[in-house]
RNA sequence: GUCCCCAUCGUCUAGAGGCCCAGGACACCACCCUUUCACGGUGGAUACAGGGGUUCGAAUCCCCUUGGGGACGCCA
């Protein structure tokens, strides 16, 4: 083991603000290679100009990993040798290394419009060009065109002079040596006009300046890690060693999405998944600890986890299958885990006191409170026998309606009454609709009942993830019920 | 379209040349247990994508085909 004490991974959390299954996938797989060779497990948090547009995101990415339990040893707010670790702390950083290259002849500007972007590769895809990308335009400007550009202040990004010829390749390994031809890869920008670093400026200078030894990521990432390497030889840098982990799977075997499955982690823990049974289901993903065992703790997983044993082929996230591993963690609970589970998740104090105000005036006895207010801990509803299609309308009709709805819901920065409701208001202007109609059509979906607690408070309450659970739900019962 | 990755039951997987006419788990079906519902138990059905090689011997190695996926952004 001639890396032993080296051994440093990162989680970089995903920057559409709630924490993703495959954000705890990799994370997981990471955690347990750092463990296993007593290196450290980082949090970098990769706020880009547009995650830190959602407030909270770095707060819930937080708390995600708290709840998996998934503690790593630097980050957000931790120390270590290595901060800051968040991506806006650093951009002199990444705006001193661009420039190094650029200095030394391995970088360039660019200053090229998004609009002559946009005509070069659609001039590409008329002619069916096979290779779609950046034409190196700005690639060789002298100095004196560069000095004036810039004096007229014409905005530029920095990119990398890739090699034209000969090949790119790095190993993977899972894989093996995974080869690309070099012209095939674009000059890739670095640093945007706005000063922030792209990702892949990004990931490279922190890897190295971390002390990175070994970047266990999704496969998507396949593609762009020549760019990666490129980047670690203009440097002047030892690579890493890269290990991609297939991509989870949607049932028609697409990359994993939230049209097609609950991705949010915040969905798993509201809908009463215990952290240790999904760790568990997700570490079956792709990996198997052999001998015909698949319940396991993380720390027998530690002892007998290879990288090169995982399976590449990508896993299909079967939600009945961790149903089934949840019910076998939930029946081995103690007394005492079965009473902090209830109170540290469903019966949470904040839970309990953002409740009061919607539920205490339809109340006169306590004895009330469960019956009336069901739907503020359950997962999924019971459909049969509620009038869920408006009169007038059809039951495709409200499918539509759902949809679009659904699409208007995700957009939405922030989840609170007043930018549902402005949501939910254009949107029935859009397309239509009477307010009564959607609005009794959302209540009835959300909440399973015609009289519940003022419709915004509680879809607020109820939360993103599960009011888009229901709607999905709901949608599904519709349209296997004529 | 181009490049790259992948390929065992419906799904998650075991299998690294003979132990495999392929083992386990989920789901499914049947039966048992049971005042109900669960849990639990027993049994059953179901897979090596196709075609060529290599080898005495292939799910396992090689090639081709097919199928699936990913990537081709001033997103990560």
């Amino acid at each position: 083991m001639p890396y032993l004490d080296q051994v440093r991974v990162r989680i970089a959390p995903s920057p559409t603000g709630d924490p993703h299954v495959g954000t705890a996938y990799v994370a997981l797989f990471n955690y347990i290679f750092a463990r296993k060779h007593g290196g450290k497990f980082l949090l970098r948090i990769e706020d880009t100009d547009q995650v830190r547009a959602k407030a909270s995101s770095e707060e819930m990415i937080i708390r995600s990993l708290k709840w998996l339990g998934l503690n790593w040893d630097e980050g957000p707010d931790i120390g270590g040798d290595f901060g800051p670790y968040r991506q806006s702390e650093r951009t002199a950083i990444y705006k001193k290394h661009a420039d190094l290259l650029v200095e030394q002849g391995k970088a360039y500007p660019c200053f090229c419009t998004a609009q002559r972007l946009d005509e070069v590769r659609a001039v590409q895809k008329a002619e069916g060009r096979s290779i779609l990308g950046y034409d190196r335009h700005c690639r060789d400007l002298t100095k004196d065109d560069v000095k004036q550009k810039k004096e007229s202040g014409i905005p530029y990004v920095i990119r990398l002079k890739m090699k034209l010829d000969g090949m790119l390749g790095f190993f993977d390994e899972l894989r093996g040596q995974v080869e690309f031809e070099a012209h095939r890869m674009d000059d890739q920008v670095l640093l945007k006009s706005d000063g922030y670093p792209t990702y892949h400026l990004a990931n490279v200078v922190d890897d190295h300046l971390m002390k990175i030894s070994h970047v266990i990521r999704a496969e998507e990432w396949i593609s762009s890690t020549p760019k990666h390497t490129a980047l670690y030889e203009a440097f002047g840098w030892e690579q890493p060693k890269f290990a991609h982990l297939p991509l989870l799977r949607n049932a028609d075997r697409s990359k994993i999405s939230k049209r097609k499955n609950p991705v949010a982690l915040t969905y798993y823990q509201r809908a009463g998944f215990l952290p240790s049974a999904l760790l568990n289901f997700l570490a079956n993903m792709g990996w198997s600890y052999g001998n015909d065992i698949e319940v396991y703790s993380l720390q027998a997983m530690q002892e007998k986890f290879e990288l090169k044993d995982i399976n590449l082929g990508g896993p299909v996230f079967d939600i009945v299958k961790l149903t089934w591993m949840n019910q076998l963690y939930m029946h081995q609970m103690t007394e005492d885990e079965f009473v902090t589970h209830l109170r540290g998740n469903i019966f949470t104090d904040s839970y309990l006191r953002s409740l009061k105000p919607l539920v205490l005036e339809r109340m006169n006895r306590f004895e009330q409170f469960v019956d009336n207010n069901s739907f503020f801990f359950n997962g999924a509803l019971d459909y049969k026998g509620v009038e869920i299609v408006p009169k007038g309308k059809t039951s495709s009709d409200v499918v539509a309606m759902l949809d679009g709805l659904l699409e208007k819901l995700d957009d939405l920065y922030e989840w609170n009454h007043d930018s549902i409701k402005i949501t939910v208001d254009t949107y029935k202007d859009a397309i239509g609709w009477k307010a009564k109609d959607v609005f009794m059509t959302l209540r009835l979906i959300a909440t399973g009942r015609k009289d519940s607690p003022p419709l915004f408070e509680s879809l607020e309450i109820v939360g993103r993830e599960m009011v888009r659970f229901r709607i999905r739900d709901c949608m599904q019962f519709l349209k296997s019920t004529p």
